[in-house]
DNA sequence: CACAATTCAGTTGCGCACAACTAAATGGCT
DNA sequence: AGCCATTTAGTTGTGCGCAACTGAATTGTG
């Protein structure tokens, strides 16, 4: 074996450090997909993919919104979001309307069968929420650790790309 | 607006769950791209991607290994680890060989290459560690919600498929 | 006013994830 | 032995995510 665990003396601290990081990243790489495989079998009635719906979700939430809001709000940027858009437009579900005041801006507007599939959608967080066996204490707990999470890797991101090096 | 909390009166719980749902399952989305973002950063200098890194770890674990066996540990299928295996070994890291009693298996050996790329991957944990502003208990906490998740997800996953099947 | 910098959406290219499929090898069964 | 179901990799097609780029509209500055 390639890594096996040093000799027995010493306690081989830099292989457990490498196995910890496998556990970590794993562990947080499964649950994104295991997310992802519950919503896509929930949302197949809908005919949505996982993103396509928290785009709906944002919609229905707010309302019309340019492709800049919907972006900065799913932390997506134009080239995940104009083909995803275009995709829910080709599915009848949204309209893009270049903005009158500002040509630069594409408004995302629901259609009639975009706000209808709303009430189609109300069941999917019920699902969900049975599917992960959590209450609304333990979810929320855990949000609110992935928020602290992703606030502090964003941060460390920057830092390290800029030249924290 | 669309979808401001309703009147005085009546707490809209339809528009609450929708929302609650946007929350929970934008935080863990954003979170795995956060996450996968500060691996990015960190991996440039080793020239791997987050899902490579993943592969070699367990080739530095355990040595060499069946395309199969790799699968079942990071819960990949064939149609994302064969191409992604065929890169690795397009990079000088892997070689691929066929089983001699199993002609059907491939497994992956790590090169001198591949082998030597483990020495400076010892210090990505640390800076993953560090970035991500928690400490060894808060990680095995956070781990271990998340695996939770993962299970319950799963198994919910196989019986909204076949219905119960 | 003219011109440079910025903003916004879109496109291209690459890699990952997954479903659905193919092809070859293996093992079980009669 | 012959046949069939299963196992194992690989391929194809679709969609997401992101970097890098383009192009057009707007804003800022001299």
């Amino acid at each position: 074996m390639t890594a096996s665990p040093a000799t027995p003396g010493t306690p081989a601290p830099d292989t457990d450090w490498l196995r910890l990081d496998r556990q970590i990243c794993f562990s947080l790489h499964a649950a994104s997909r295991a997310f992802n495989g519950v919503y896509r079998v929930i949302l197949k009635d809908l005919g949505l993919t996982y993103p396509q719906y928290l785009v709906m979700l944002v919609l229905w939430e707010q309302g019309d919104l340019p492709v800049k809001a919907l972006g900065e709000q799913l932390r997506l940027d134009s080239g995940t979001l104009s083909p995803l858009v275009k995709r829910l437009e080709g599915a009848g579900l949204v309209r893009r309307e270049r903005s009158a005041e500002d040509e630069r801006s594409v408004r995302v507007h629901l259609t009639e069968e975009g706000s209808a599939m709303r009430e189609r959608a109300l069941e999917v967080p019920r699902r969900i929420m049975s599917a992960t066996g959590f209450d609304l204490a333990e979810i929320g707990e855990l949000r609110a650790r992935l928020d602290q999470l992703t606030t502090a890797l964003d941060a460390a991101a920057r830092t390290e790309a800029g030249g924290g090096r």
